[in-house]
DNA sequence: TACAATGTTTTAAG
DNA sequence: CCTTAAAACATTGT
């Protein structure tokens, strides 16, 4: 489920285990989140050292822990990170688990589109430091957003918008909720935006990533009642803004929800 | 049964 | 080389 406030909130899951020693680590080597690992490195050096600090940034996050390693993971669809009480049995779906002395810090994934990193040395690994810029950073300007609009013109905006090369953390259900709150249409293209819409949507982008943060990313509570978030799921719902049924298709690969009355094309 | 699910990667075509 | 769209991945729930 995790976009990047749902990610915010399931790193801190492993807050519990900071400063403390990882005992063992138990995993499941041929399960495709470790693709491209070196899964008896990473337990190897695991074990023995202790979880200092993480952060995450779009949908990625990093675990950082003394003598120089470092854990990436990506949630995937249904990943997630959470503690268990020590000693207690893996589930079938906890593909990662790292035993500390007063509780296990799970990685658990049924569906396996998450992803394992691993990373021994002195620097931030290069797969964390060339993650393209935060959309809540300073660095995403509209002067940015235009470009990318430019180079992509005949790509519809939601499809766009699900790019982690542009909009890294945002994913389904912020997109609907972006273009909605936009008043612009998920199909129309990234060319066909005039200046007050192309303003919209970048002021957009930035206050509800900010406030999913600010909720959800806090404590998993409910964004803003009026948004479309909690209309979206199944058809028939009718628009917070004007009562409207939504409409809902499949815009770049995805289920979208959109209102036909109060985003144009 | 068949399809959908808050995601990325690969493949192929233009 | 670049952009774009569709299929593939693995599992569960409706």
């Amino acid at each position: 489920m995790p976009e990047l406030a749902e990610v915010e909130f399931y790193r801190k899951q492993w807050d519990c285990g900071l400063r403390s020693q990882v005992l063992d680590v138990q995993l499941r080597p041929a399960k495709r989140i470790y693709r491209g690992v070196q899964v008896h490195d990473l337990r190897q050096l695991l074990i023995g050292s202790r979880l200092r600090d993480s952060r995450s940034n779009g949908k990625w996050m990093l675990f950082r822990f003394s003598r120089q390693n470092y854990l990436g993971i990506h949630l995937g669809m249904t990943g997630r990170l959470l503690a268990a009480p020590p000693g207690e049995v893996p589930g079938k779906h906890d593909h990662l688990v790292l035993n500390q002395r007063k509780r296990n810090l799970i990685f658990r994934d049924p569906r396996l589109f998450g992803r394992v990193l691993f990373s021994h040395g002195p620097d931030l690994p290069d797969w964390w430091t060339r993650l393209p810029p935060s959309v809540t950073g300073d660095q995403f300007t509209i002067g940015r957003l235009e470009e990318i609009c430019q180079r992509h013109p005949r790509v519809a905006l939601k499809a766009l918008l699900l790019d982690q090369r542009y909009f890294p953390g945002i994913g389904n259900w912020m997109a609907d909720e972006i273009l909605w709150q936009s008043r612009i249409h998920p199909q129309r293209r990234g060319a066909a935006l005039d200046r007050p819409s192309l303003r919209r949507l970048y002021r957009r982008i930035r206050s509800i990533s900010k406030k999913a943060m600010e909720t959800i990313g806090e404590d998993y509570g409910p964004p803003p009642s009026k948004w479309l978030f909690h209309k979206r799921w199944k058809a028939g719902f009718e628009c917070p803004a004007c009562g409207t049924p939504l409409s809902r298709g499949r815009i770049g690969g995805r289920t979208t929800s959109w209102c036909g009355s109060c985003q144009s094309l």
